[in-house]
DNA sequence: CGTTACGTTGACTACGATCAAGCCGTGTGG
DNA sequence: CCACACGGCTTGATCGTAGTCAACGTAACG
């Protein structure tokens, strides 16, 4: 069961903390009515979907800043699961398009734009022939956007499924990239991009 | 060059022929800035991006009745051509402010729903393993989408850089779908649905 | 009528999925 | 505290499939 808190109304003085939610519990699940939507304050978020066959697929990772759970008819696109603790804010609707209305064009696309990104992101990435180049593409990626060198908690698995990989193959590129010496793995859950550059270019195949 | 017909702003009674795009003539350009929508009322649209590396991938297709044109931070996402001839109208963004305000929360969103929809389409079809599944899925998902038998006008080489796959595989594919009798190709530009229960079930292996 | 782009077919190859086995880290119960 | 089990990671061997290269056929257009 996802948490239930939300930003109440009209109580604008005392900020509580900031809604939070444990490592794998649910945000909000794919399908059901969407009522608010989800900034990320801190911590990582993996939007999931289930296929008719029972595979589970990845269609985005969600990082500080983000902005999910835009509706398409009126429900949620994918769940969105807690990849390690992370705290929200809540913004209703219906508050939400009081803020269009004061905030004019300009305003009216940036609530979408992150998950318009985050799908972009996700086709390009699954465009490339070559289990290598996706890989260097998807750490690239994740190097630019988390803005550091030290990528940390996602697990091989995740990643397999976002890039319609197998988990074999998602390690067997990691070794790769070690030998390289563009990343480094003090553990199996953190990855270190010792070189952009070069892994960059291998994006490129 | 695009063409720049638009619909003016206050001549409600006679209502003009809709602005037309040739086949092959490009609505607009990614990174454009982007000052208006289009709704298409008629015929076919291929979303196109090139890569870095020159490669060009097709991000969607796009029909009657759909919205295109959503900017990311004030720019086009892609760039839009007219794969047959096409009508369309064009929807100024600060008059799309107009609506949202009239509108409430519900219309909020609706703008963005035809992009949103075909890029997680996109993303379910590229993660499908196998090229057979891959292209009955995209087939059947065309099926439903026109609602009839008949798919003309999409090239080959059109559908391989939609699905990451060669034109070779997908002429093969096509093939196979022939021999399997759930397709029909009274010509090489159009595809009739003879089985649809029986293309569905290919989508899944 | 020639040119060009697209489609078709075949032979070969490379890459990633699959199957199988073992390893490691974490958490739980005796 | 250790034993054990579980999930995730790692490595190897094999196989199938889609990419590649090459050649030819066919439709569309000026």
């Amino acid at each position: 069961m996802p948490a239930q808190t939300i930003i109440m109304s009209a109580s604008p003085a005392p900020v509580t903390a900031a809604p939070h939610a444990a490592t794998g519990e649910t945000l909000f699940w794919e399908g059901d009515a969407a009522e608010r939507l989800y900034r990320i304050e801190s911590g990582i978020v993996r939007g999931v979907r289930y296929t008719e066959e029972g595979e589970r697929n990845i269609v985005g990772f969600y990082f500080a800043g983000d902005m999910i759970g835009v509706p398409v008819a009126g429900a949620y696109r994918f769940t969105a699961e807690a990849v390690t603790d992370v705290t929200y804010t809540a913004v209703l609707l219906d508050r939400l398009a009081d803020d269009v209305r004061s905030g004019g064009a300009a305003r009216l696309f940036e609530t979408v734009q992150t998950e318009l990104g985050a799908d972009e992101l996700h086709s390009q990435l699954l465009c490339r022939h070559g289990a290598l180049q996706r890989m260097c593409a998807f750490i690239s990626g994740l190097y630019r956007r988390l803005g550091g060198a030290t990528i940390e908690a996602i697990a091989q698995v995740d990643m397999a499924d976002y890039l319609a990989l197998t988990p074999e193959t998602v390690c067997r590129s990691l070794k790769k990239m070690r030998d390289s010496g563009v990343i480094a793995m003090p553990r199996h859950n953190r990855i270190d991009v010792v070189d952009p550059g070069a892994l960059a270019a291998m994006s490129f195949q």
